[in-house]
DNA sequence: CGCGATTAAGTTGTGCACAACTTAATTGTG
DNA sequence: CACAATTAAGTTGTGCACAACTTAATCGCG
């Protein structure tokens, strides 16, 4: 009996191929901006949310100091963010938009809607996934925590 | 009316999300192993298909030359892994186990039968999902290419 | 056969991810 | 108040990903 898992059966090589395929969809319109995927996410918690602090954006990324800290530092070069060293605790860093960061958002938001019909399937059907991989992601997540 | 897509009703931010958290799951298993998650893929393709082209392995893992190269030459430098260059043909190389490579493969399996028993769902879910992904992929892919 | 086009693998440069660590400010407790 | 513990942000080092490029071998067409 064959016990060897094949790659072409995992749900996790699935899903670390679907993630690039997506991110790779993206790449050319968000070069036209000039940002990559992780600094279009930036952005999109910013227009949501404009001043958080850099934990607060690694909250919502889920990606930690040393990965948002030198991401923030190439937004801030091209000038699409500003950081402020808050006056009340001086630990604490706050993001803001510039004019040109903020004036991305409608053209970000229409890669958004070209990416999502580019999935092949209907938003009902999307936000079926995006739900069944939330709460995949929050089981592992727990997971991890537990070990 | 708010027409900003929020972060976390993006499908792909989800898929991106979901990504990481396995593979951070995978992580201190495979680290045992002293293994990466992409290392670990690579071997993965050859318990199934010992003796693959670098080329091969790359359409098989959906990498290119650029990420596969160095990722053999660390592979190699590990002892799991060797690369022959082709007699008949010069330009090609191919992949094979060495003793070391072979003997992960019982507890390679273990550990994805374990990082299946986290998803939090049951086997014919979990294979639903991968075929939903890989439905997602294969649209994301022929967009691009249709570009 | 000759030689331009193609193919295979590898290199270079940029930007994530993440672990481990550093620095500096703040907090809580005696 | 003193000061150890905690917290926030940033730095360092390693290993992907991927675009663009290089090198060398093979192919195919006249």
């Amino acid at each position: 009996m064959d016990t060897t898992p094949r790659l072409r059966e995992q749900a996790c090589f699935a899903l670390y191929t679907a993630s690039r395929a997506v991110i790779g969809l993206y790449r050319p319109m968000l070069d036209r901006l000039g940002l990559t995927y992780p600094q279009f996410l930036v952005l999109m918690a910013l227009w949501e949310t404009d001043g958080l602090t850099v934990t607060a954006l690694g909250d919502a990324l889920q990606l930690d100091s040393g990965t948002v800290s030198p991401l923030l530092k190439r937004l801030e070069a091209a000038g699409f963010v500003e950081r402020r060293r808050e006056s009340g605790d001086e630990r604490r860093v706050t993001v803001h938009l510039t004019e040109a960061g903020a004036a991305l958002e409608s053209r970000g938001c229409e890669i958004t809607r070209v990416v999502g019909g580019a999935a092949g399937m209907s938003p009902e059907e999307l936000t079926a996934l995006r739900d069944r991989l939330n709460a995949f992601t929050e089981s592992v997540r727990s997971t991890r925590a537990a070990e």
